[in-house]
Formats: structure tokens, C-alpha cells, sequence
DNA sequence: CGCGTTTGACCAGCGC
DNA sequence: GCGCTGGTCAAACGCG
């Protein structure tokens, strides 16, 4: 979903539902992290990632998510297009025939060419407290893979949309250090309305704060976000006592309160203050270049 | 029967 | 070159 194709996916904000209440329940917190690139060995970027976005440990929050200089291909995850520099990512979309996959291996479905990595898409992580792995978020995912973390006693799932044409894929895993800490990574965009997604009738905001935002970061055309630093982050803090509503940028404002999302969800303002801790954030960073000055209001840049 | 999960195996990238 | 690790495949299995 931290597709860079600058297209907001269709779905998102007024009718795209956040997490589901069971998710969420034991939700206290979230942090985005918008990885500029995959660390390499996911792993080691996941274990960071976790130690990192937990706020005891933001005195940490210096080290790299991502290599600045790697440079990504373009961010689209349907090989449909919309319009989307796919090109770039088109060898390492999935197959969408059974033949295809049989005779394509699996990393050279992903792979370029000799000598270059595989093709990476955008990816956003984000971790929640949950004591559910896999949080919903209104897509259908099909899990297909499962490994055992290094470091890390807990396993790491491999989900992808089930939408055929889409290629949106995610990993989910949990933290070794905070056994409460899901760490759910994403990987492309959507190009799908969501699936009819309603369990349950309830659905809590917290979450979807957490999605909302990641979704407005997708909506930084390509080529600002690959060309900003490699880690932003925002943090969201169930402990603020801002305003959860008055500290979200309008456009979140109007996903909170405006449409469909916010007259069918309980928010719960408890776990949504937007909060941009200025140690995360380069200093170098001007938030009106970079993701930050679209998401995070000028009343909270300064903490 | 269709869909999703589980799980062992395979492959590529990377570090030593 | 070798071993480790991450990422993915695909057959088997379970469930509604």
C-alpha cells in the first residue's frame, strides 16, 4: 500500500475499513516506517524495525531502515497499470497464469536481470500491539509461506493478496523483544477495491488511523518518495494526550470523521495522536518536501 | 468442491 | 566457495 504510483487506492478512505475490531483490541500502540528500500536480510530489517519503533527504544531510532542509496523500481503492484511507471516492475509482477508459474523459478519471478536484486517495491511496516498475528484491514490474504526468524522465536507468515491481480504482499511477524508487537510489513499497492470485508460489525479507529496514514504516504508521487531519506516515521501514540482528530492532517481528518469510516467506526482518539518525535526525523528534512509535510500538520512537527 | 493453511523443499543473495 | 538466511513454491491437508 505505500505504492508510489501517487493514485490514492480506490477504496481507501471512505469505505476502506481498518483493521478489525479483534485486531485491534489490545492495541496501544503503532509506528509506521516507510522503508525506502528492503534492508537486506529481512530479518535483521525486521528485527530492527521492531526494536526501533517501539517507543522505549527510539533512542535507537537512528539506525537505518534502509539503505539510501538504493534505488527502487517503481512501486506498482498491479501489472494491470494504472498509469503507473510498472515497466520497471513488470518482470517481477506474479504470473497471473498457472503456466507462467510452472515454468518461471520462483526468485527469477521476481528477479531482474544477472547482477541486479530483485526488483523491490515500495514497502511500508508498521507495528501494532496485538495479540492477533495477522490484523485485518479489509483486503482478503492468502498466507503462503512461513519461516522460522533468526533471533527471533516467533515465525514469520507470508501473506499476498488474494486478488489476482493484485500483488500486494505482506509479512507478518512478531516482535522477539515484545512478544505484544506485531510487526506487519507491506509490500505494494493495491490496484482492488477491497474485498467484501465485514466481520463483525464493529470496527475500531485505531487501526485505521494506522492505515490511513500509511495510505497517505502513498499518495507522495514516486519519485518524491524515493527520493527522500530512508526512514520516516510516525508514531502513534496511544499516551498523547493531543487531540487524536485535530492532530491528524485534514486529509486523515476527513477520512476520520467525514465519510463512511468515521460514522461506522468507534474511534477511539486514545490511540491515534499523530506524533512525529523530531529525533526520528532527519534534520535535514523539510517537512514540506517529504512525506512528513503531508501527513503530519504543522502543530505537531514541533512535537 | 473451493478456498485457505501448513509445511518441507528449493533457490538466490549475502557475508565470511 | 561455502554456509546461512530470507523469500517463495507447491503438494498435502483441513474446513465450511
Amino acid at each position: 500500500m505505500a505504492g508510489a504510483a501517487g493514485e490514492r487506492p480506490e477504496g481507501v478512505g471512505g469505505d476502506w475499513p481498518p483493521f478489525a475490531g479483534d485486531a485491534f483490541a489490545e492495541y496501544s500502540s503503532s509506528v509506521f516506517a516507510e522503508l525506502g528500500g528492503w534492508p537486506d536480510g529481512l530479518g535483521a530489517g525486521a528485527g530492527e524495525l521492531a526494536s526501533l519503533d517501539l517507543p522505549e527504544a527510539s533512542a535507537s531510532a537512528s539506525v537505518p531502515l534502509a539503505r539510501p542509496d538504493e534505488t527502487l523500481p517503481a512501486a506498482s503492484s498491479c501489472s494491470s497499470g494504472d498509469g503507473a511507471p510498472a515497466a520497471a516492475t513488470e518482470n517481477a509482477d506474479r504470473p497471473q497464469s498457472a503456466a507462467d508459474a510452472a515454468s518461471m523459478k520462483p526468485a527469477a519471478a521476481t528477479a531482474t536481470k544477472k547482477g541486479q536484486k530483485r526488483a523491490r517495491q515500495q514497502r511500508f511496516a508498521f507495528v501494532t500491539k496485538s495479540e492477533v498475528d495477522h490484523l485485518e484491514d479489509g483486503y482478503r490474504w492468502r498466507k503462503y509461506g512461513q519461516k522460522a526468524v533468526k533471533n527471533s522465536p516467533f515465525p514469520r507468515s507470508y501473506y499476498r493478496c488474494t486478488n489476482s491481480k493484485c500483488t500486494v504482499k505482506k509479512r507478518v511477524e512478531r516482535s522477539s523483544e515484545d512478544p505484544t508487537v506485531v510487526i506487519t510489513t507491506y509490500e505494494g499497492q493495491h490496484c482492488h477495491h477491497q474485498t467484501s470485508f465485514q466481520r463483525g460489525g464493529g470496527m475500531h479507529f485505531h487501526g485505521a488511523a494506522t492505515v490511513a496514514l500509511a495510505e497517505q504516504m502513498s499518495f507522495v508521487p514516486t519519485q518524491q518518495l524515493y527520493n527522500l531519506p530512508p526512514l520516516r516515521r510516525l508514531q502513534m501514540n496511544p499516551a498523547s494526550s493531543e487531540s487524536a482528530v485535530s492532530s491528524m492532517p485534514p486529509s486523515l481528518q476527513q477520512l476520520n470523521g467525514g465519510d463512511d469510516l468515521g460514522r461506522s467506526t468507534s474511534y477511539s482518539p486514545t490511540a491515534s495522536a499523530v506524533q512525529t518525535p523530531s529525533s526520528l526525523v532527519p534534520p535535514d528534512v523539510s517537512f514540506d518536501m517529504g512525506l512528513l509535510g503531508d501527513i503530519v500538520p504543522p502543530g505537531v512537527r514541533n512535537g
